[in-house]
DNA sequence: GCCAATCAGGACCATCCCGGTCCAGTTAGC
DNA sequence: GCTAACTGGACCGGGATGGTCCTGATTGGC
């Protein structure tokens, strides 16, 4: 299944969310825009603070803002800020870990030009791709001020 | 990180083993040669065979032996087989799952050209890619019959 | 015709990792 | 000085994964 964490999942969210305003935004401000938990938004913030993509506001009236345009951010930026660095698996250069078998193993090491192959991918595709196209127009949400956010983000429903 | 089931790492290893060799090859024999528990390659085994990937001769002198040349078999077709059809995400036109906030979500359904890429990027490279060059000759095991392979698979060193 | 070897297919369990929450601390505006 | 907001850590529960085992079906040999 090739699976990819839920987290990483919610940065994209976030990050797209975040290219909507120029201000900063609140992480409670966030959340509640986008439907997930507040405590977990804080949470994916604060690793994409610590990875660089986004840039934080201490104290009152700070928050969080978007330091690059979305098309300057690669999918794998984010991949590698929430996940970690891409490798498929434990057979890799990197990894410290030493798989048990490994003077048995006729491919050790091997994983290399499928990591490569799949970290070019990623890095071929920006968030602004992931962005335009096929987005419901009622979702482009307008550079809205952050002020009134919480109030009316939520479509009349 | 992108993590890639070990279930995965162990068929391909199990995969290079059997091209190894032109008659069939036990479960067990193969798991002594590579050195991963028996009931685990089996269960590889089995799934590969349920893939189409290797065949299977049931009875005695029964065993598997590979239905295409390394070379044929993209990894995109061997991590299918084992973990499922590649998809990163939850949000994938694929799976019935809807995310629960997906009047919110401003991305949904964007990571679809993102899994067309690491699809591309996995279905271009072959376990052959995987098993030549930088291989230890020592290990290029040469078409030994499975008689005696769990007696002497392990080269001396 | 019987027995042994081997695959088939499931159930089952333990362990690890991820997702999510919470708390104490620090910074900055008012 | 107080409040709002980020920072960094610990913490815990659930689910998926890895691994094992058992019973049955099939085939070849004696």
């Amino acid at each position: 299944m090739l699976r990819l964490s839920k987290l990483t999942d919610y940065a994209v969210v976030v990050l797209v969310r975040l290219a909507g305003t120029e201000g900063v935004q609140t992480s409670p401000g966030i959340a509640a825009s986008i439907g997930i938990p507040e405590p977990t938004v804080a949470k994916v913030l604060k690793t994409l603070a610590a990875g660089g993509l986004v840039a934080s506001q201490r104290g009152a009236r700070g928050g969080y803002r978007l330091l690059r345009p979305l098309s300057a951010i690669p999918i794998a930026d984010v991949i590698a800020t929430i996940d970690g660095p891409i490798a498929l698996a434990a057979c890799v250069d990197g990894s410290a870990t030493e798989c048990e078998s490994q003077g048995l193993c006729p491919i050790r090491g091997r994983w290399d030009p499928v990591n490569d192959a799949i970290h070019q991918a990623l890095s071929a595709i920006t968030l602004a791709d992931m962005q335009e196209a096929s987005v419901p127009r009622a979702f482009r949400v307008p550079a809205r001020p952050a002020a009134t956010a919480s109030a009316n983000v939520l479509p009349a429903e």
